[in-house]
DNA sequence: AATTATTTGTGCGTATGTATC
DNA sequence: AGATACATACGCACAAATAAT
């Protein structure tokens, strides 16, 4: 034998040494304990210390009388990715998840699964939750990412571990990790920009607040007027919240929107969700789509075909940003460390809720 | 000490007795292994052996020099509980999960999600996985229930392993088990009912014909005709499966649908969204809801008022049927084996999709 | 700063028990 | 019944880390 390392131990690492190069194929005997001792003239205590580990470690398995065995069904590796998601009522959240699992079960992969509804306390509670699971990576739907998160430090932690996260719509502010997101600059700008093609000059816009998807399609939505020359008024712009989104669209709020979007043509709006609201309030106050109201919406989902008025929405990747998420997971595990960050192209769909400007 | 035992598996249950009364507190240093021996009258040897395995097992840790220690935190259980899905299209998914989530995550457990798209050979490869995972026991959305499941011998394979297994949305055929599911013969039940109090004698249904609850669903809908004396005719009933589905009523069958529904004056149609596109066909020939055809969905989703039309719908209890589903595991988990079976009550939504028959 | 006692880690030898073939 | 192989158990010696003197 070599070195000054423990003889259990040089012996342990032989008998793996066997094992992976296929010498002691699964299921076969491996010689007996005395034979091992006298073989390395070695103590058959020396040997049983070995033997043990290996049978703690699941990879040999004792059996009084008949001998030491390869185990046939190695490890019972962790093999689990954790996904914490926002809000899950997320309407696009079945595809993105229908897209990572399709990747990761390929690949022999779970999913284990969080949901925060967008609140810190439960992303906390998710991410300690896994702290405790021995997960090999973590994919995060960030939750209000446009205020400064309280739970970086677990986040670290993970790092620490050498678990790598990945961020999907958009990482924390001032906190580098790498991340996978719609490019949501690039889709406010093209659902803008369809507006202004068709003549459009006052083009209204709903975004939310507390997360950096709202204010990355406002930024997009900016972009397109100043290009333009439009100006951008403020008083054309609506901003809500995780919490006030039910009241500021529900049945008792028709006459604010109406009044909203008195003085607008069209309407850029934040999602599908929103959107749906929207026409119905339009539409109980007797107005039409697309001829009083242009609207571009955001994502593409079921939502966006349910109502008469099929809308024209820029498409969000969904179950293919879930794959890339996944497949970018892999590549972490396997490469190690390092920052990724891809972006995703959006796509616009144009349907029936847009047309030319009236006069 | 006692009995014929090894005296290391007695010291071993000595010390987990002191450690689980709190006479040796988390982080406490424990006598050391020549203080054991002498007390036992044991070789340090035998007391080394016990205290390997405790190692071992995470309840202790050793330091050479300083002296051997209760583990401040216990091994790192992995309370994980897999969740099967079918389709994760299914519209009323993350409602359902939700509801898992919100309970299993307030009790420290964590959610390994696997779906199986409908697909027998998925459904086996989600289950292989959780095989090799810890899981705590497993929460199953069958797939294609009416049909005979190949994957019995997996299921029993778990029951054998006593981890838990709750089925969601009726068990298989002839397969004895613990579920949970929505009353959909009640649902059916009350949705053909409605109709008939509201005068209609021509009512349609639309079933899917692979998942028992279509199955079950038509049941309802049968006896609330037996029970007011109506023929059921087999002209009023189409079924549909799972591969034929978007064929069935996308644009190019909107004649074949309109044909189908020409001699009925209203409709029980089996979800959502097949409802949203039947509405759609019909609006495109020009006709209208509850007019010329009285409609009763099943679920109550998001799609259900995302149309024109609010739809008069069966709610399904989704988030709380999750919230149920989560509970009779953790009681599973706790009381061992025993088979629940946990039926819940369908409530009808009147909207503005059904009104009194013409003519 | 060096010494010493304590505690765990490594290693050998031996004996006996028990399951399997 | 006997040989073989693992399981339990005792005793001893020395190494290495730690803490207290």
């Amino acid at each position: 034998m070599e070195q000054d390392k423990p003889k259990y131990l040089q012996l342990k690492e032989y008998l793996i040494g066997l094992i992976e190069n296929n010498e002691l194929p699964r299921g076969n005997k491996i010689p007996s304990e005395n034979e091992l001792a006298e073989k390395f003239h070695i103590s058959r205590h020396t040997v049983r210390r070995a033997i043990s580990e290996l049978v703690n470690e699941g990879v040999l398995i004792t059996s009084q009388g008949k001998g030491t065995f390869v185990n046939n069904e190695p490890k019972s590796r962790q093999n689990l990715i954790g996904v914490i998601t926002t809000y899950i009522g997320d309407y696009i959240f079945p595809s993105i998840i229908r897209g990572i699992d399709q990747v990761l079960s390929e690949n022999g992969y779970s999913i284990a699964l969080g949901c925060t509804n967008n609140q810190f306390d439960k992303e906390r509670q998710c991410l300690e939750n896994f702290m405790k699971q021995d997960i090999k990576g973590l994919i995060v739907e960030t939750t209000k990412s446009a205020l400064p998160n309280p739970n970086i430090e677990l986040y670290d932690e993970f790092r620490k571990r050498n678990i790598p996260v990945l961020f999907m719509h958009g990482s924390y502010k001032g906190y580098s990790a790498s991340s996978i997101y719609e490019d949501d600059v690039e889709a406010g700008y093209i659902a803008t920009k369809h507006l202004i093609e068709l003549g459009h000059r006052k083009i209204a816009g709903i975004f939310k607040i507390d997360d950096i998807q709202g204010h990355a399609r406002f930024e997009g939505y900016c972009r397109a007027h100043r290009e333009s020359g439009i100006d951008i008024n403020d008083k054309r712009i609506m901003w809500f919240g995780t919490d006030d989104m039910l009241y500021k669209f529900g049945k008792q709020s028709g006459d604010m929107v109406i009044e909203f979007l008195e003085d607008s043509t069209s309407l850029v709006c934040y999602n599908e969700q929103i959107s749906i609201k929207v026409i119905d309030i339009i539409r109980e106050k007797g107005l039409t789509i697309p001829e009083r109201l242009s609207l571009v919406s955001f994502d593409d989902s079921e939502l966006a075909v349910a109502s008469e008025v099929k809308m024209t929405t820029v498409a969000h990747p969904k179950e293919k940003l879930g794959i890339e998420a996944a497949n970018l997971m892999l590549k972490m595990i396997k490469e190690g460390d390092g920052i990724f960050k891809v972006k995703m192209t959006p796509e616009l769909v144009v349907r029936n809720s847009t047309g030319r400007v009236n006069g």
